[in-house]
DNA sequence: TACATTGCGATCCGT
DNA sequence: TCGCAATGTA
């Protein structure tokens, strides 16, 4: 039939597959979401299952909205209803259903991690633990971890060892009661509570696992714990779940992924049957059989072969550059080539790095050279300040109990209720065992509070409750206009008339035309279902992969997306791998699957730089060429030495303009130039004397005799990078 | 109570 | 470099 016309012997076998558990292992590029969208459209429109008893897990909402896109394309409007969303969009939506019997309100708050911290910080205030000592965020690392692996407070209790752990038990109880006082539930919460649902309600769990006759999760390789736990419940009554991941692409270990949920789905589910696929139709042989080269080094993985029909291609391209400045121009000028050469659009190119950090150098680079670029990841449009403000005043709207978000906008704009007058309240609050939000509304009542903040308290009173008035029958875009004005949010934007402030009424703006899209796209366009879909969004699922413009994310962002040419930056020891994976091999391992990753990203083409230096938090470090690079055979490999000189002189700061073309390599940055025959040993660490900028010691050498590159740290605080050839330093005695 | 200034620390990946 | 917390001042 034409459903199965294009496939393969092995991506048909996992598509007809008639029922039980399945494992599909599919190696880079071998068509898994082929797979998985022609198996659901297979499954409707063959095997008689209605879309309502489909429940479909992708990872990103991008790629359930692609997958819903993709089974429309081939069975029509039959694919209308389906269970179709990362594990969080889909847990969020049962909880809002089932929640009640766990005692969970359907008015829920999301938080974030930002969210979190204030909780926390609260938290170890009241129990008077010091915010220095354990850092907020670190023990909620800890309490995320749990959770994702199902332990309760109680149960990390009993684990304890040392105080240090029965502090963090402590907390995550003390943490898991504010929630709930605050009717509010954090990511992990949103996977572990059905859970717990599940397994404490029968009636629950038949209603749930009846219903869903077919399950199907991609990227099983990154499921955690709890996720896993969460499948075999839904799964429990009709056993069919097909699983689709690669062991090879697994990155998220340091998130909770468990790699054995994939590793052991043979003995999980006896009777499961695994397909291969191993066929890849997306990189050319070239880039195929070095990236199969990269990862054949980890030890802890499932050999496979894989194997293309595609032509052999180009060689992959290493370039080794002086600094990331170097870099960024470097990657603007390649692509502005192919461009011109080779006949690609912008959205051809992608380049990937290892943290967010580094895409400024390659952002200036770009920028100079008036390339359209996109950054995806970093900050994140819903993460800002403004935008935060205006959705706490929307989920305060919701949910009354959610003091996190009151404290948040109870004096911005500025009313006149400071931290004392905040704190009169929290203490009232607790006093009297009601939520601040309540303690609110008998503002009269507070002790030792003056009349002016009492009538402030009162107005504020005043406005919230005629924003939740309105929020009952005001569409979402209206809303968030007439919260941003009558708040005196817009107001006190447009007074302070910076240009960043400017740029914050844009934001709001843009919120509010986010406001109609949803409007106009979302079956349930209700405020409670848009705070929902605000807090699950992220910047991956926000980028229009369509618009022209070359695409800039992290290794892990690039996870299942794919482009004709690829850049990976920064190949260098301490980025891939990340320093801090050096002590455990475990980790090393996790970083050569990341940059396995970014390799079959590339179709066409890959190329891979790196730079002899770079500007730490802390002054310069020279780079080395990361371990990886050496696990690629040198056949596949042309190196490249970019045409012009090194530059001599760190630029002024990292936007601003380099030294001028001409200049470069020939005037001294210092206006003298040292004798040729007078050698001199310098070492990382020694003092030198610098007419001009005083004394300091040397961070950095590279290069030799008369190319000797020094990066020196003067104690005034300037960093230099100049030639030892002309660099005029005295060299200091040290002891 | 609000706002400016200083000082310090921490720096990966992100639902 | 940057954001944030503590400190100082109107």
């Amino acid at each position: 039939m034409d459903l199965l016309a294009r496939l393969n012997p092995r991506q048909k076998e996992a598509v007809t597959h008639p029922g039980g558990p399945l494992l599909v292992v599919a190696g880079a590029g071998s068509g898994k979401t082929r797979v998985l969208a022609h198996r659901i459209a297979y499954l409707l429109s063959v095997m008689n299952v209605y879309p309502s008893e489909v429940l479909a897990v992708t990872f990103t909402n991008k790629a359930a909205g692609e997958m819903g896109e993709r089974v429309r394309g081939l069975v029509g409007m039959a694919a209308q209803g389906m269970w179709m969303g990362t594990f969080h969009s889909v847990c969020a939506r049962i909880l809002r259903v089932e929640g009640k019997i766990l005692g969970i309100s359907s008015d829920f708050s999301i938080y974030d991690d930002r969210d979190q911290t204030i909780l926390m910080k609260q938290i170890m205030g009241d129990h008077g633990i010091s915010l220095t000592k354990l850092p907020p965020p670190a023990a909620l690392s800890k309490i995320s971890w749990a959770k994702s692996n199902l332990l309760s407070a109680e149960e990390v209790a009993s684990m304890a060892g040392n105080p240090y752990e029965e502090r963090i038990a402590m907390l995550y109880s003390a943490y898991e009661k504010a929630l709930r006082e605050n009717n509010a539930l954090d990511f992990d919460d949103l996977i572990s509570l059905p859970v717990r649902l599940f397994k404490s309600s029968p009636e629950a769990l038949e209603r749930n696992a009846r219903r869903f006759r077919q399950v199907l999760i991609d990227e099983y390789q990154d499921t955690n714990r709890a996720q896993y736990a969460l499948v075999r419940l839904l799964s429990s009554i009709h056993r069919n779940v097909c699983a689709v991941g690669d062991d090879d692409q697994s990155i998220y270990r340091w998130r909770g992924a468990d790699i054995t949920n994939l590793l052991n789905f043979e003995q999980d589910f006896p009777d499961a049957t695994v397909i291969r696929l191993e066929q890849s139709y997306r990189s050319t042989k070239t880039i195929l059989a070095a990236s199969q080269a990269v990862i054949k080094c980890n030890v802890q993985r499932k050999d496979k072969d894989l194997w293309t029909e595609n032509s052999v291609g180009r060689k992959i391209l290493v370039a080794a550059l002086s600094s990331e400045w170097e870099e960024g121009e470097f990657l603007a000028r390649s692509i502005e080539q192919a461009v011109r050469e080779d006949d690609r659009d912008y959205s051809d190119f992608a380049v990937l790095y290892r943290t967010n950090a580094q895409s400024r150098a390659i952002e200036d680079g770009l920028r100079r050279s008036g390339l359209p670029y996109v950054i995806v990841g970093g900050t994140k449009f819903y993460e800002r300040k403004e935008i935060k403000d205006i959705l706490a005043y929307m989920r305060l709207l919701v949910n009354p109990r959610d003091a996190v978000s009151l404290a948040r906008i109870i004096n911005v704009p500025n009313r006149g209720i400071g931290d004392v007058t905040l704190s009169r309240l929290r203490e009232f609050s607790a006093l009297c065992g009601i939520t601040p939000s309540a303690a609110l509304e008998r503002a009269d009542e507070i002790p030792r509070l003056n009349s002016g903040a009492r009538s402030r308290l009162g107005s504020f009173k005043d406005l919230i409750e005629r924003l939740r008035e309105a929020s009952l029958d005001l569409p979402v875009p209206e809303l968030i206009t007439l919260i941003a004005r009558e708040s005196g949010y817009m107001d006190s934007l447009k007074e302070q008339g910076t240009v960043e402030a400017l740029a914050r009424v844009e934001n709001i703006e843009e919120l509010v035309a986010g406001g109609f899209e949803f409007q106009e796209r979302s079956e349930e366009p209700t405020l409670r279902k848009f705070l929902e879909e605000v807090s699950l969004v992220t910047d991956i699922d926000l980028w229009d992969d369509r618009r022209e413009a070359v695409s800039l994310m992290t290794l892990h962002n690039a996870k299942g997306l794919e482009f004709p040419v690829v850049s990976i930056a920064g190949a260098e020891e301490g980025l891939v791998p990340h320093h801090t994976s050096f002590e455990d091999e475990e980790e090393m391992e996790e970083e050569r699957r990341l940059f396995y990753v970014g390799m079959t990203r590339a179709k066409e083409r890959l190329l891979i730089t790196m730079a002899a230096g770079r500007r730490g938090f802390r002054g310069w470090t020279a780079q080395m060429a990361s371990r990886f690079l050496e696990n690629i055979p040198a056949e596949f490999i042309e190196v490249i030495t970019p045409a012009g000189d090194s530059y001599i002189e760190e630029p002024r700061h990292h936007a601003g303009r380099r030294p001028q073309a001409g200049n470069r390599g020939h005037a001294p940055p210092c206006g003298r130039s040292a004798d040729y025959g007078e050698e001199k040993v310098v070492r990382i660490g020694a003092r030198v004397m610098h007419p001009d900028w005083g004394p300091g010691s040397v961070r950095g050498c590279e290069g030799y005799g008369a190319q000797l590159r020094l990066t020196v740290r003067f104690d005034s605080g300037i960093i230099k990078r100049m030639l030892a050839s002309y660099a005029n330093l005295e060299m200091l005695d040290d002891d």
